[in-house]
DNA sequence: CTGAAAGCGCTTACAG
DNA sequence: CTGAAAGCGCTTACAG
């Protein structure tokens, strides 16, 4: 059995009450009781239980989080800024990793309520019905990181993803190229599907360049898909002379497909990803990017819900965070 | 106020053992009471709390995990199947980062068992002396992941980091190298440094290779540590044919670096890697390494520490798992 | 400064 | 099949 607040009172000749108070640090309490008291608590190896705890305070100190992949250097990047300041906080994290599965969250949205967590972070615009009307329901704060649901009412730590959409298009037009290709997400994320399309479209038409159809594909956001819809784009007539992927991820697996087909970047063709990845130093060359702050994204995401928690603040809108162009060395400027 | 079982009980009419039977799926509950007690519960969306259930059950159903760097591809992977195989099992992760904070992670050790978490797994090594003792005296199964601390009687889940830097290191020297270059880790880490250097020595004289002071050097298993000792590595006269870096990360940096000096990988320099992290397959050309199977790394570990809880199988020494050499591009034979 | 008692929200013998 | 009561391990008014 575990040693509980009974057996030290016991053993110091004190009450529970005495044993509390020491416990967390209060004072009124004597000085010879307190040492005697903290002295039994080492002999006996005694450690509250936070659980008993949490039942008579109603706090938990829990954050529950939802990572759609733990796996990737972008979500997980963001989650060891948020762990940083939950830990500063004297906050812990309770860690959930839905692999596409979306019935897995609702599933672990329940979990989160039944543990009494102070708040929820969701990395994830997927959001079904059922989901959308339980975080609805809940009355805890829920706050969504680097993501934006198709519910207006939800919060959100973003980038202007539109905006840093169109000024990465509108910097490879800079460059000199007029056949820019395009690969996207999932259109039915708004986020990073939708707005960055936009942004792309957008920037096209207004420095009067064409759309062309085949020009523009949808990949999934991982490698792979990148190198995939690249080789579609290279097996057209005249392929662009740059692309534009919105992730790093995937505009890492476009290089590599062009060299694997024998082109070089960015002699041949120029490439821009997106979001800022650890990966965009790692490969070679290295990767020119739109870049979200993602150290930054964390950090604030984990500070609004702290507020939020606290009844502070109750956020209005969407906290939108500034992007910027970190230019490498895969995009290269064409001579008129 | 959150709704609580007293108020389903009231509002349907029967006693909260009643609600508390319907509620844990037990038989002996009259069909058309089980009927009222779930519309109630519905009505008055009620979730039962597990802070009060676990405290009377006295199971938490929580296990926590120490990793040493969430943005490690490596460890997010193990991560990741841990995760799923608790999921699996009904039980939930508490995540706790240390960046190379050694204080924090025994602070952390206690806020687990506060928590009463019913076992721990860490994947890092670097225990101090608080640390191993608290672990000892604790009473929760604790388990490590892909490393091995000092203390013998502490359970790992690993490879065999001798064999398997041997067979590396062999490898290189089948393919017709004599001068083998050597990045190691931490020598204060028995897996990933002690054991790892042994093997690439033994290899070596073994095969009747000298044993090149200049020829050896130790990072911190991170890209830019790789670029940093592949830096002096390629300073000295005779510079290594090939390179056996204990990381992949570590590999990439180093053929960054010997790209970025104007070599070629592998016509000029062969890299071998460790790990079989994603990063193998993304960069170019594509990394050789001696892979650990990470995904059932970290299945293992969750699956034996399970069997630790239910008080099972007393798992008398390390789990020891198969690795392989993933032949890839980075390394070529050389012509005798 | 100290302690007895009630209560946090559940589950689990025990009795019927 | 059902319920009253005790108890899980703490904290917190309340009284002294």
């Amino acid at each position: 059995m575990q040693v509980k607040i009974k057996d030290v009172a016991k053993r110091a000749g004190v009450s529970v009450t005495t044993v509390s108070r020491v416990l967390n640090g209060e004072k009124y309490v004597k000085d010879d009781l307190r040492a005697k008291v903290n002295r039994v608590i080492e002999e006996l190896g005694y450690t509250p239980s936070q659980i008993a705890r949490s039942l008579v305070r109603k706090k938990t100190n829990l954050i529950g989080v939802i990572v759609p992949d733990l796996t990737s250097s972008f979500y997980s990047t963001i989650l060891s800024s948020i762990e940083r300041v939950a830990s500063e906080n004297e906050y812990n994290l309770l860690v959930c990793n839905i692999s596409e599965d979306i019935d897995k969250e609702l599933k672990y949205l329940n979990v989160f309520q039944e543990m009494r967590v102070e708040g929820i972070i969701i990395m994830h615009e997927k959001i079904n019905e059922p989901i959308r009307q339980f975080i609805h329901k809940i009355r805890i704060p829920v706050i969504f990181s680097s993501v934006k649901p198709m519910d207006q009412s939800f919060v959100s730590v973003i980038v202007d993803d539109y905006k840093a959409a169109y000024e990465a298009t509108r910097y490879l037009i800079e460059l000199g190229h007029d056949a820019i290709g395009f690969i996207g997400g999932d259109m039915r994320d708004i986020t990073s599907g939708q707005n960055r399309y936009s942004g792309y479209r957008n920037a096209m038409t207004d420095q009067g360049k064409k759309l062309v159809y085949e020009h523009i594909r949808f990949g999934d956001y991982k490698v792979q898909s990148g190198y995939d819809q690249m080789k579609e784009l290279l097996r057209i007539d005249n392929p662009p002379t740059a692309v534009f992927a919105v992730s790093d991820d995937m505009a890492v697996g476009a290089i590599n497909c062009i060299r694997d087909q024998g082109l070089r970047v960015p002699e041949d063709i120029s490439v821009m990803g997106f979001d800022g990845s650890q990966l965009t130093e790692l490969v070679r060359p290295a990767l020119t990017s739109m870049e979200q702050p993602i150290q930054e994204m964390g950090q604030v995401t984990m500070n609004v819900l702290l507020q939020q928690i606290a009844g502070e603040s109750e956020q209005a809108g969407d906290v939108v965070l500034a992007h910027r162009i970190a230019v490498r060395e895969s995009c290269r400027s064409i001579q008129q």
